[in-house]
RNA sequence: GCGGGUGUAGCUCAGUUGGUUAGAGCGCGGGUUUGUGGUACCUGAGGUCGCCGGUUCGAAGCCGGUCACUCGCCCCA
């Protein structure tokens, strides 16, 4: 028979890489929890719309990169392929609109039929915050901050890049996008293929192109700052205000644009230049348009998206399982008296690994090779003397003890460690 | 979706201009050790050379296709 494996872009994660995940997420959760972000759980799969409406019919995420089904029912049905969307979705339904702001945090698997590279794949992980019902530029500051604390808390600050932008609001950025087309018209010619198609569907993508020719077409563009109105030029004013008063480094960076359609105002991107191309490990931006794309009244909302396996891949910390004991008997008949030894030694919080095949000399073998710090041995002398041996493993040293003795001794070594 | 690189043991990799039983280190099993691990020594197992086809007397090595990984583009976290 043919061995069986994963789907392409789909990967296992085995206890070293999947500590490292959890690494992330933890200090996501501590930090948002923290900033008064309470953890919701939305469905991995909902109605298609959720995600193809509020995302835009152009947008790659719906034309090219879904996973999209129809299930028994017929319905139209489409693996999540971010969080947000959802997240709005719920907030309505539950009827909180009743009552802002609302602060959510959240994490878990997200699909996107992409080619896959590394720090891309096809199912990867987001851990991602909402703020909902704040208009205010001082609930991007906070989102903003509370990113940057996250990434404080994972030790990679020193290896991130903060960019900031504005779209403006949508009337700003109407009268900025018809500027920027009548001067890339112009330039028609020299456009690569890419930003050609781009210059009718999506212009501002331009900004962003990678390809030189594009690039130096771009530098002498229409910027952004020079089209924004006054209530969208003192939001980004304050935003910059409020950054410099956290003392969070920052570059402005007036080609950063955004993908989909419900953004507006603040665009922002932490980025590494560790990871090779998908160099962007957290990214954001306020989306006022969202919550009546889906069918709610005019919600303002802002927030950000962190790849759980571009961070983890960036924290890399050796991840070592510790075992506290291990049980050994001396024959196989008394590993059922190891049974409640096993027990009472977890009830008191210690690790414990009963190894219950092989010679003394092969169980020994075991413990070291599982790092093991004590051993308690179980034989005829020690049943008829009604007692246990401990062996510290580290030292080599042996002692016979009574087992509360020998919990206590456990405890108090594992303390001082 | 487009372009480049790679694919040999569980892992990291050798393998000459195509030549007969495909190698190493690490890891794994057994032993030196009948109540004791780490070190050392001895020894063993493990490979349809990613898969399919072609060229050839003969293919791990050449050619075509395919799958997977990887790098860049696109896009994005």
């Amino acid at each position: 028979m043919e061995k069986l494996r994963t789907v392409r872009g789909v990967h296992d994660l085995l206890p070293n890489e999947l500590h490292n995940h959890n690494e992330v997420i933890n200090a996501g959760l501590e930090i948002s929890d923290k900033y008064n972000y309470s953890q919701i759980e939305i469905p991995i799969f909902e109605f298609a719309e959720v995600f193809t409406r509020p995302l835009g019919k152009s947008s790659d995420i719906v034309t090219k990169e879904n996973y999209i089904f129809k299930d028994r029912s017929e319905d139209e049905l489409m693996l999540r392929p971010e969080g947000t969307s959802g997240v709005v979705r719920a907030f309505l339904n539950a009827g909180l609109v009743q009552d802002v702001p609302q602060r959510f945090s959240y994490y878990g698997p997200m699909f996107r039929y992409e080619r896959p590279q590394k720090g891309r794949l096809r199912q990867f992980k987001q851990f991602g915050i909402e703020c909902l019902g704040l208009p205010s530029s001082m609930a991007d500051i906070e989102v903003i901050s509370l990113g940057n604390d996250f990434l404080c808390k994972l030790g990679l600050l020193d290896k991130i890049n903060l960019k900031i932008n504005t779209l403006g609001d949508f009337e700003s950025r109407e009268i900025f996008r018809d500027a920027l087309v009548i001067y890339l018209n112009d330039y028609k010619s020299k456009l690569s293929r890419d930003s050609l198609k781009r210059l009718s569907v999506n212009p501002l993508r331009i900004l962003d192109s990678k390809n030189e020719g594009d690039q130096k077409i771009v530098e002498n563009a229409p910027n952004i700052l020079e089209y924004l109105n006054s209530n969208s030029k003192a939001r980004f004013d304050d935003i910059c205000k409020g950054l410099d008063h956290l003392n969070i480094d920052y570059t402005i960076d007036n080609n950063l644009v955004r993908g989909l359609d419900y953004y507006c105002h603040t665009a922002f991107e932490f980025t590494t230049n560790e990871l090779g191309s998908q160099g962007t490990v957290l990214a954001g931006g306020r989306y006022d348009g969202l919550s009546k794309m889906l069918g709610g009244p005019d919600i303002p909302g802002v927030g950000w998206a962190a790849g759980i396996e571009r961070l983890a891949f960036m924290v890399q910390s050796e991840f070592v399982n510790k075992t506290d004991v291990v049980l050994i008997g001396q024959s196989e008949k008394n590993n059922f008296l190891l049974l409640p030894i096993m027990k009472k030694l977890v009830q008191n919080g210690i690790k414990t690994e009963i190894i219950y095949d092989g010679n003394l000399s092969k169980k020994f073998k075991r413990a070291n090779k599982i790092k093991a710090l004590y051993a308690i041995v179980l034989g005829e002398e020690e049943i008829s003397k009604k007692v246990i041996k401990l062996k510290d493993l580290k030292i080599g040293s042996e002692e016979f003890l009574d087992l509360n003795q020998a919990i206590k001794r456990i405890k108090i070594n594992e303390d001082l460690e």
